[in-house]
DNA sequence: GTAGCTGCAAACTCTTTGCAACTCT
DNA sequence: AGAGTTGCAAAGAGTTTGCAGCTAC
């Protein structure tokens, strides 16, 4: 697997500092953070990162397809650097966010969209909940 | 089914001009309005009406649980009248939206819940998609 | 009479953008 | 050298709020 800096190389884009920052953090992300928390952790490799640069990346990266924006019922945006498809259990209780796919689910959802009368372009499924403890 | 007027009278609200206006809207909308929706058909009937006004009612609606508050993937917010647990097919086209359930999406979502090791508290589940054209 | 509601305008949060300076290629 | 990129600060969109006056009860 390429990594995005090499992606966003050949796609012809200059590789500045700043961006090779960004891009090491989405690289190494293992949540889904936002775009204060992407700032954040830019700073403190580089204290001279500004905001509207982590912004625009982001942006950038999105329209190439090598992340994707995720709206979840908060005021503000995610970014998600698993690009392959699949769904969000949000933990109510922590705010982290599990991935899960499910073939079964996906073989329904096109007969529904099918029943409808609908080509199914693109869907979210996003489930909240709360950690079950077991009993020890 | 009582009214919103009645529920929202029975629930202590004084029930002012402006609200009889935003709760007929609701009462009689059959899409799912934006803000500036509801303001704009409010103001058609009461032009005094102020946007203040409409976002402090729908948020007051939200907390009493007669309206439903939807982020579908725009910039801003949408308003559900329809409680009732419901998913949603949105035309990628047109942007109208379309409600459904079905109980085969419910039995699962549950199980995935459950295998996650999850209570399921609440979910969303948006699908963008694009009429199929029927022969003629 | 008074607690609750309203309109107005200012403030707030998140995001985008114009611009002059700077930097990869 | 030059196009692309940056930081800054201002602007924008959507939403919330403080306040003085008003109104349903």
């Amino acid at each position: 697997m390429k990594t995005l800096e090499t992606r966003c190389a050949e796609a012809g884009l200059k590789m500045t500092g700043q961006r090779k920052t960004i891009l090491k953090i989405l690289e190494e992300a293992e949540d889904h953070p936002s775009v204060e928390a992407v700032y954040a952790r830019a700073k403190a490799l580089d204290s001279s990162i500004s905001i509207a640069t982590v912004y625009r990346t982001l942006s950038l990266l999105e329209e190439m397809e090598l992340i994707i924006k995720r709206e979840f019922n908060e005021s503000f945006a995610r970014y998600d650097t698993n690009t392959d498809h699949h769904h969000h259990m949000i933990d109510l209780e922590t705010g982290e966010v599990i991935e899960f796919k499910n073939e079964e689910l996906e073989r329904i959802k096109r007969k529904i969209a099918h029943e409808l009368g609908y080509e199914l372009l693109d869907h979210r499924l996003d489930m909240y909940g709360r950690k079950i403890k077991s009993p020890l």
